[in-house]
RNA sequence: GUGGCCGUAGCUCAAUGGUAGAGCUCCAGAUUGUGAUUCUGGCUGUUGCGGGUUCGAGUCCCGUCGGUCACCCCA
């Protein structure tokens, strides 16, 4: 049986730096404050017909389960959050910071950096319009990868703002029903043919020219993210940052500031992305709840193939991977006749809080040696004729001592 | 969803249309209380799958599935 194309088995080795990915978002997250939730991973298809918008809804991993409801895996987490916040706003202190960690589902041809089902950190403020909310999400983002151990050299946060974009297109005439059209074709200034732009623009009365002179010079209009930049500069993180008008984002419900995040090298898709939804709680309570929000997704699957580009990235998730080896501890059964002791030792030691390991049945003690070493154990502890003493032995250095054997958990450094 | 390239042992790969191989890994032994190296032996294939051409197909043709890259888009 073959795996479903773009579905992930996990073994011991890929579940580790799933693991260690895992425990950076947490950890950052938590030292920004965001606290963690989560959500169904099926909902209904209504959910994601009536917010997400654009490509998202071709790639939805859909069905018709046994009840004959129309569902979806969930191939982003924004609609779950606006619903579950939406439904009890009063019930929180504003602003809320909410993080969380799951798998998503979308269905596309696999490649480079694209999956079916993938990871993906989900962090959201909402309650706070302010653009001290903004560098509040963007410095996280920029400290998320830090924590990796990527720099300025290897990737740059681009900043855009739906909002500028809008007053453009409205101040050239743009009815406002066509605005998300207008978008896109902004969003694809970078792709397509520069007559084919032309043409497209020339529908909604704009010309070429005057969207270049615009993205080249973002000041005029963008002073919002002028202020943005300020906050980022007080922190000491401006050089990860650099406004640039290109990005618009597919999703319809962005309003205000959209960013992408990017490796330098421009080998990769996009690290992560995100924007403000201040208009989407509103839609999703029927108008009950008005409640301005921004947040980023940033996936695994790019991460993972930066980690393994960037030496430094990578020395990093190792070096926290070997910290949590699968045993400290290797007792050695030097004589078979002192299994039954042999086994006290192990849950002494297993009690005592050592990852501790054995053979599970008779083998030479050459062999033991050389799988407390494949293991990456720190110390040996050989049962055998010195008992009711056993001996103790550091595998790095390969110094020995003997230790009683009711004393075993100091392992000699007591 | 569209197009290009690819598919041989667990992994990396070889094999003019003519007997399917090598290295690595893994397991065991050389080594009866100590980790390396080395040496020896052992395991594994419906050549992705299904058809076709041929005396004969891993090799050529068609289809299909999977992978990969580009488009599309984004985590």
């Amino acid at each position: 049986m073959q795996l479903l194309p773009g579905f992930r088995d996990f073994y011991p080795e890929d579940c580790a730096r799933r693991n260690y990915t895992l425990s950076v978002w947490r950890e950052v997250a938590a030292r920004y404050g965001f606290l963690e939730y989560d959500g169904p991973v099926l909902e209904p298809i209504e959910l994601y017909k009536k917010k997400s918008g654009g490509e998202l809804l071709g790639q939805l991993f859909d069905f018709v389960d046994k009840g004959e409801r129309h569902v979806a895996l969930r191939p982003e987490m924004t609609p779950t959050l606006a619903r579950m916040v939406a439904a009890r706003e009063r019930d929180f202190k504003k602003p809320l910071k909410w993080f969380c960690a799951p798998s998503f589902f979308r269905y596309e041809k696999q490649q480079r950096g694209r999956l079916r089902e993938f990871l993906q950190l989900n962090c959201d403020i909402l309650g706070d319009a302010s653009p001290g909310a903004d560098a509040e999400l963007l410095a996280l983002v920029i400290d998320l990868l830090r924590t990796f151990g990527f720099g300025p050299q290897d990737f740059v946060v681009r900043l855009s703002d739906r909002d500028a974009w809008m007053q453009f297109a409205l101040g050239r005439g743009v009815p406002q029903e066509r605005l998300l059209d207008f978008l896109g074709v902004i969003d694809k200034l970078e792709r397509t043919q520069e007559a084919e732009s032309r043409r497209k623009l020339e529908e909604f009365g704009v010309e070429l020219e005057a969207v270049r002179a615009f993205i080249a010079d973002p000041s005029a209009e963008a002073a919002k993210l002028q202020g943005i930049m300020a906050d980022l500069k007080a922190r000491g993180l401006a050089e990860y940052v650099a406004v640039d008008l290109t990005i618009v984002r597919g999703l319809a419900y962005y309003t205000g500031l959209v960013f992408e995040v990017f490796d330098r090298n421009g080998k990769e898709r996009a690290l992560a992305g995100g924007g403000r939804y201040d208009a989407l709680l509103e839609v999703m309570s029927d108008g009950k709840v008005k409640m301005p929000a921004l947040g980023f997704g940033m996936g695994d699957v790019v991460l993972a193939n930066m980690i393994e580009e960037v030496p430094a990235a990578k020395a990093r998730r190792d070096a926290w991977i070997a910290s949590r080896n699968a045993a400290e501890v290797y007792v050695v059964v030097a004589e078979e006749s002192r299994r039954t002791e042999a086994l006290g030792v192990v849950q002494t030691l297993r009690e005592a809080g050592w990852r501790t390991d054995y053979a599970l049945s008779a083998a030479k003690v050459g062999k033991q040696f050389q799988v407390a070493e494949t293991l990456g154990a720190k110390f040996a502890v050989v049962i055998g004729a010195e008992w009711p003493e056993v001996k103790v032995k550091d595998l790095a250095t390969r110094e020995e001592r003997l230790v009683a054997a009711e004393n075993v958990a100091t392992l000699g450094r007591a």
